[in-house]
DNA sequence: TTTGTATGTCGTAAACATACGAATTATAGC
DNA sequence: GCTATAATTCGTATGTTTACGACATACAAA
C-alpha cells in the first residue's frame, strides 16, 4: 500500500483492501472453489487453476492472510476453507458501497 | 494485466477487472463523490482528495477508461458523473459473487 | 491577442504484484 | 533412518500501479 493511501478514510481503505482480494481471477476461482466446497485441498486448488503450484499457493497465503480463508495442516495435506465470518463482513462492506442512493438526475453527461 | 489472467474463465476477469477499480481508496471516494452528486467537477474532486491534480486526473482515466463514468467539458470545467447503467452492471457481478451458496459443513477448519 | 485558470498528458521514480523454478520443510510409509 | 510426496518459501525476472512535477492544451475574459 502506498503511504498516500493511509490518508483516506479507514472503512475505505479496508474495502479498497477487500477489492484488492477480489482484483484477481485466481483469487475469485479459490474463494468459489470453497464456497462450493469443490475441493480443499491445496494440490487440488492447484490443479483446477492454470498456475503452477507456487503461484496458487502465494494467492492462497494472500487470501489467508487477509483473514478470508482459513488453512489447517492433515498429513500431507492442506485443507483449506473460507472464513465464513470474514466473509460476510466482506460483503456487508461491498453491499454497503451497492447500496449508495444515487442523485444522476441534475448531471447533463 | 498479466498473460496468464486470460486463461481464466471470461466472467471471473470481468469481475476482478471490476475488483481492481475499487481497490483504490481515491477510486471509491470520487464514486461516493459522484453518487451523492457533492460534486461533479474534476478541480472540486482533486480538492477533496488527498492527491495531487494530476493523481486524480490519472485514477479519474481510470475510471472513465473501464465506463464507469462519463466525463463532460462545461468552459473552463469538466463535469463527470457516473455511468448509471455501468454501475448496475458492476452491483450484479459482484451480487452473484456474494449470492453464492456456502456449504462449509464438512469443513474442520 | 495576451493573460489567467482549469484540465489533462508526459516522463519518470518508487513501490507493488504476478509468476515460476529451485530449494526447503514436513509428514507418511517403508 | 531413508525415500517419496505435498506444501510452502526463496530468489528473481518481468510487468503494473501509484504518485507527482513539469509541460501542454483549451477556453474565457480582459
Amino acid at each position: 500500500m502506498h503511504a498516500k493511501t493511509t490518508e483516506f478514510d479507514p472503512e475505505l481503505q479496508e474495502l479498497a483492501l477487500f477489492a484488492k482480494l477480489l482484483s484477481h481471477p485466481a483469487r475469485i476461482a479459490i474463494i468459489k472453489l470453497l464456497a462450493a466446497q469443490k475441493t480443499c485441498i491445496s494440490g487440488d486448488i492447484a490443479n483446477e487453476l492454470p498456475l503452477s503450484r507456487a503461484t496458487v499457493c502465494q494467492h492462497l497465503q494472500e487470501l489467508k492472510n487477509a483473514g478470508l480463508i482459513k488453512g489447517e495442516i492433515s498429513g500431507l495435506n492442506v485443507n483449506y476453507c473460507l472464513n465464513v465470518e470474514k466473509w460476510r463482513t466482506v460483503k456487508a462492506q461491498f453491499e454497503g458501497l451497492f447500496s449508495l442512493t444515487i442523485h444522476d438526475i441534475s448531471c447533463n453527461c
